[in-house]
DNA sequence: TTGAAAGCGCTAACAG
DNA sequence: CTGTTAGCGCTTTCAA
C-alpha cells in the first residue's frame, strides 16, 4: 500500500487516522490509492491501541447454565428481546467511536476458579461490561484483573465497579400505588420485582394501604422461573392464582406466562387478578390484554453504560460511580 | 511472562496454542506461572491468525436508515426477537471454536460508493455475514474484497456467496393449503411472505383451489410496513383488511400490529379473518390468538451460517454453496 | 524439544 | 510536513 502510493507507510497511517499535518496533495494521493487498492488496515495490527483506544468492548450475557439449543423459548436471554435492545442502546454510544460490540455469552459457571474468566481473556486488554447476578463472582474478578468494566446491575457483594441500574424501590412503589389507586389492599407484602428476587432481602418493601384479609398481592418469580409460553402453563403462576387478587412481574416474557396460565384458570385481567409488570418490552404491548409496566429505559442504560465503560478505559484510575435510572408507570390494560 | 516462567516466549506460546512437542514438565510449569500470574494473553497481537483463524466474525445487521433511537419499537430489528435468536444459533458452533461474534449494525446507505464498506473495514480481514435486501450492494462488495461472506437470505443480484434460506415457496404453500383446508379460496393470489415481497418478482405464487369472487387472500407486508404496536394501529392492515378474508403476515412483529388493528376495526380472528404468519418467534405464542405460523428454523439457519463461514474461512477458494431449511406449519389459533 | 531471531501490519518517536 | 527507525505482543521459522 504504501509502496503503491508511492510514500512511507508513516504517511498511509496518518492519513488514515486523520492526522492534520498531512500535506493535502499527498493525502489526496493516498486516498485515491487507498479507493483503487480497496485497501483496508488491518485494525488488529494496532496493538498499542489500548488501553486508550481498544477496537472493541464485550457484552457479557450472563444464561443460566440449564439453557437448551433445541429448546429455544426457555432460552431466555436470546429469545428476550432484551438483548436487541440493549445491543442497540450500546451500540448507539459506541459506533461514533468505531468500536466494536462483541458478544459474549456466558454460563453461571463458567469461570474455572482461579483462572481468567473466558471473558476476560476474551476481552483482554479490551474491556467488558456484564449483567451480574448476586452470587457472581465475576464482577470481582473483573475487578481484581483491572478490566474496566460496567455493570448492569448493583452487584450482589460489593465492588467497586460502576454500575448502571434502575430504581427498584421507586418501581415497586409505582406499581404499588398504582394498585391501590386501583382498590387493591397491599399492605404488609413484600413488593418487588421477581427477577430481582435474587437479590438477598426484600428490596422493594411498600407499606401503602391498608390491607384487607382476603386480598393478597404477591410477587410472582425467582430464579426458577421460566416463561414457558409453548405449554400454556406457568407452574408457580398456577399454584399461586386462586388466592391472588394482584401480581407485579419480573419481565414481560414472565408475564405473557402469566397471563395464559390466568386465562387458562379462568381468571379475567384486569377484573380477577391485576397484573402490573416490571419491564416494559414490546411484547408488553402485543399481549391481551395490554400490560401495565413499570418501565425501565433499557436502551438509555445501556448507552450509559458504554460511556461509563469509555471513561473507564480511557481513565483507569477512574473512580467507580453508578448512574440509578428512574422508572415510570406506563398504565395500560392488565391493571 | 517468559522470565516469569523462567523459558522463551515460544515455549509459553506453544504452551498456549497447545502445540504437542513440547515437555511436559515445561508444559507444567509453564501453566502454573500462567495461573499464578493470571496471565491472559493478547490477542490483538496475534497478527497472523488471519485466514485461517480470525479470532472473530461479524454479524452485519441491516436495518433501516429511518430508525430513531428513541423510538425504540419502530426500532425492528433490535426490537425483534429475531437477533437473540440468530445470536444463539451462531455462538453455538462459534464458541467452541473460540471465535467471537461482533454485532456490527448497518444502514443501507452505509457504504459511501467506492469504499470498501465499513462493515468490512472493520472484520478487515475477519469475515462477515450478513442479511441482504434485494437491491443491497453489500454482497458484491463483500464478494469484490474477497472477505468471506454467507448471506442469510438469497440476495438480490446473484452473487458468488453462500447463503442460507429458507424455502419460501414451501412455506407459502404450507399457509396457502391450511387456508385452503379451512375453507379459504386462495386462487390467482400472489401468495407469498411480506417482508420478502421485496424481492422482485412472486416469490411463492401458489395456485390453489378455486377461488370465488367475493373472497379475497391478501399478503401484508413490503419494506415500509412497521408494526406500530404502540398507536395500536396498522395502516395498511387497515386500508386492506375490510376486504379480506385471510392474511399471510411477514413476520410475527406485523402480526401483532396486524392483530391490534383487527382488534380494533372489530374483526374477529380468526372467524372473521384467518391469519397465517411466517416466522414462529416466542411472540407467536404470546399474541391473543396464539398465531398459526409458518416455521423458520432460525438458530439451526444461524448455525448453518456460521459453519458454512467457517469454511470458507479455512478455504478461502471454496465454492460458494447455499443451504436451503425446509419450514414447517404450527397450527395454532389464528387459522 | 527448545531458544534465538525474524517478522506480522501498524503506530509513535525522532530526526530531517 | 515526511521518512526512518523502533517497537507492540505474539507466532513461527530455523538452528541447535
Amino acid at each position: 500500500m504504501a509502496e503503491f502510493a508511492g510514500v512511507s507507510r508513516a504517511t498511509v497511517s496518518r492519513v488514515i487516522n486523520s492526522v492534520p499535518t498531512v500535506d493535502p496533495e499527498l493525502r489526496q494521493i493516498v486516498e485515491q490509492a487507498i479507493a483503487a487498492t480497496g485497501y483496508v488496515p488491518q485494525s488488529r495490527a494496532r496493538v498499542r491501541w489500548s488501553p486508550g483506544r481498544t477496537g472493541s468492548v464485550a457484552l457479557v450475557i450472563s444464561e443460566p447454565d440449564d439453557r437448551h439449543f433445541d429448546d429455544p423459548f426457555l432460552n431466555r436471554i436470546f429469545t428476550d428481546p432484551f438483548l436487541g435492545r440493549i445491543t442497540a442502546g450500546a451500540l448507539e454510544v459506541l459506533r461514533p467511536e468505531g468500536i466494536h460490540l462483541v458478544i459474549i455469552p456466558r454460563g453461571y459457571a463458567d469461570p474455572p476458579a482461579g483462572r481468567a474468566p473466558t471473558c476476560a481473556r476474551a476481552t483482554s486488554t479490551g474491556s467488558c461490561s456484564s449483567p451480574a447476578t448476586w452470587a457472581d463472582p465475576l464482577p470481582k474478578q473483573l475487578h481484581d484483573l483491572g478490566i474496566p468494566a460496567v455493570l448492569s446491575a448493583r452487584p450482589g457483594q460489593p465492588v467497586p465497579l460502576s454500575y448502571v441500574d434502575v430504581e427498584q424501590q421507586t418501581g415497586a412503589r409505582l406499581a404499588a400505588e398504582h394498585l391501590v389507586a386501583r382498590g387493591l389492599p397491599t399492605a404488609g407484602h413484600d413488593l418487588r420485582p421477581a427477577g430481582h428476587a435474587r437479590e438477598p432481602g426484600p428490596v422493594g418493601r411498600v407499606p401503602v394501604g391498608a390491607g384487607g384479609t382476603r386480598s393478597r398481592l404477591r410477587a410472582v418469580g425467582g430464579g426458577k422461573l421460566h416463561p414457558d409460553q409453548r405449554g400454556g402453563r406457568h407452574p408457580q403462576v398456577a399454584r399461586r392464582t386462586p388466592e391472588v387478587d394482584g401480581m407485579f412481574i419480573a419481565n414481560d416474557l414472565m408475564a405473557e406466562g402469566a397471563l395464559q396460565a390466568l386465562r387458562d384458570l379462568g381468571h379475567r385481567v384486569p377484573e380477577d387478578v391485576a397484573v402490573v409488570v416490571f419491564d416494559d418490552s414490546s411484547a408488553a404491548v402485543a399481549c391481551r390484554p395490554q400490560l401495565t409496566t413499570v418501565r425501565q429505559p433499557v436502551e438509555e442504560m445501556a448507552a450509559e453504560m458504554a460511556r461509563l465503560l469509555l471513561l473507564h478505559i480511557m481513565d483507569p484510575d477512574r473512580r467507580a460511580r453508578s448512574v440509578i435510572f428512574q422508572p415510570s408507570l406506563v398504565v395500560r390494560q392488565s391493571a
